[in-house]
DNA sequence: TTGTAGGCGTTATCAT
DNA sequence: ATGATAACGCCTACAA
């Protein structure tokens, strides 16, 4: 027993005017006089008209519409990107899509094929952990539908993509446990098909390498970063002989399920081992000592990812399509690492 | 030079058919023959066809979009939500637009209004802080679009609301505080006007009275229950005399900023005071000691919300307007409450 | 400055 | 089992 709606007929109807007098009026075009403009969108008000955006979209072939894809939103930097997409999608006038990958492929796959059977205008993506495959974004290269990547990444699609320099960033990490005086350090990372994991790694190894440390592949954990995965991870380190003295993690949750574990195994940080996280999520300083972590900025992030996306759809963005994004990072130097 | 879409006259004209029999055989319409509708769909996948959501929409007047109007993503209840109401949007063929009111009333009016006027068949809500008024809901009870409140509610609303017992938790919790043998115990919540922080503190009065502890205004502290909130309340705990011995939070974040704070200003938990929170974040198990706090199913919740919402959008639940849902909930006791 | 009319891609009603 | 056709509500040449 849904109430009718009101249409541009209706209003046109009731002020004797034509629909596209109207349609004109609502659209704020210059070209209607203020007079009858007024009289419209005061009439539009009083018979709570709203407009159809199926008819508007279905004749101006646009939807308005940005997708966003993600793994997760279970942590802090996808909140904060998330959040910076908003705000400038808000600004802009485009409504949002999200959907969650939940890290599997096969999902990142159908949620890519039903938003672009909706039609969104772009897309935002930020990759699941195991995706190799990225035919899924091959229909939007195909229509032209702009893509944009943000942290997860890869390159080896043609697309736009906002990171920071995450080989950078490991070399930075691992090389301020060197110089806290770590010999043997250990690096925790995830499904090593993903740009972030890979290029910690890699500035990882060129790290013990420029410091003339030997690289160990024993001494790289994988698992899937989560703070449980951190209990397990303490007790593999217990069993290592001879003992790691260092530790960097890919991220803040696994350091921190860690650091509590072995802490509850009598090991002391950062006397007997030095920790090292990654994202500053805000539980780095809750921990007990605080995490060193590397710190990059999700809101920003995610800003300029929209931004970016939508400065493309407007043309008025030179797009160079394989280019790359880097941001600013930085090493938060904390307890769990400091040993003076 | 976007290629041009494939449409279903496309398709008819390709096969020698009309448009009415190729729309009839994308449906799976079963009066259509085998024979003809796999000829149907084989060209359809083919060419690349791609049905037009918004003729679609425009035509059969609905959405199947489903709006979700939340406080803020950043924390882990929401996060757990909003997948458990993406789990069910997926299961039953809904988009899902989520949209973040930052806490502000003004924000929740616009998008409420915003996503109105995209005609979401239904909406899904957990309320701002501070939101008194509701007429931002009207026009959608005037054109009976379904509403579902979670989490953040109120009874004043017209909708169905799914929501633990905040009074009973806020009750237990500050039982517990009591049983350890807690007398001044210090409530620490947020802007009082949102059910779940007055039930609380409804719950912690009725502690109170039943245990004959007196009630005194001042030991409420009202702020915003983040991270940073949680140092100024240790502030506040050290300059009150006599020194408080307990400590109920309506949230996990606030406790913990609290602790730290505490700790390094010489107190110990939960000798000097004991602590309890709210909502079982993982933090919780960060924190040192472990952190007494009250769990409840987030992604339950989300997934019930969903479902009654599509129930009532098939008409295949019958709707009683004004009930109210309530889901368990469960103290979960920790270190920074027993004092054996 | 305003009006007329065609079309955007579907679905559903009525014929055939 | 299939076809013709009229909506759905809006925008925009083109005309007046």
């Amino acid at each position: 027993m849904k109430s009718k709606e009101v249409t541009i007929y209706d209003i046109a109807r009731e002020l004797n005017l034509s629909i596209a007098t109207v349609s004109r009026a609502l659209k704020n075009d210059s070209v209607v006089s203020k007079k009858t403009k007024k009289k419209i969108l005061d009439a539009a008000a009083a018979m709570g008209y709203r407009t159809n955006h199926f008819a508007r979209n279905l004749r101006l072939q646009r939807t308005n519409t940005l997708g966003v894809i993600i793994p997760r939103l279970n942590s802090y930097f996808m909140s904060s990107a998330i959040a910076g997409i908003e705000s400038v999608a808000n600004e802009k006038g485009y409504n949002l899509i999200i959907s969650q990958s939940s890290e599997s492929k096969l999902q990142e796959a159908s949620i890519a094929q039903n938003l672009f059977n909706h039609r969104v205008d772009g897309l935002l993506v930020s990759l699941a952990y195991d995706t190799t495959d990225y035919s899924h974004f091959l229909p939007y290269q195909n229509k032209n539908v702009p893509l944009v990547f943000f942290d997860r990444t890869d390159d080896t699609i043609d697309a736009t993509s906002i990171l920071i320099d995450n080989e950078l960033a490991g070399y930075t990490a691992t090389e301020h446990l060197i110089l806290q005086g770590c010999k043997r350090i250990v690096h925790v990372t995830a499904h090593s098909v993903r740009n972030v994991y890979q290029d910690r790694l890699k500035g990882y190894q060129r790290a013990l390498a420029h410091h003339q440390l030997p690289f160990n592949e024993q001494m790289v954990l994988t698992n899937n970063l989560s703070q449980e995965a951190g209990i397990k991870v303490a007790e593999l380190l217990q069993s290592m002989h001879p003992r790691p003295d260092g530790v960097f993690f890919a991220n803040d949750n696994c350091a921190v399920g860690c650091m509590v574990a072995l802490k509850k195994a009598g090991w002391k940080i950062p006397e007997d081992i030095a920790v090292v996280g990654f994202n500053n999520d805000p539980v780095a300083t809750v921990v007990e000592p605080n995490l060193t972590t590397i710190h990059y900025p999700g809101h920003t992030m995610g800003r300029l990812a929209a931004n970016h996306l939508i400065s493309t759809l407007n043309g008025s963005y030179t797009l160079n399509n394989a280019n790359k994004l880097l941001l600013r990072f930085e090493l938060i130097i904390r307890d769990s690492s400091t040993r003076t």
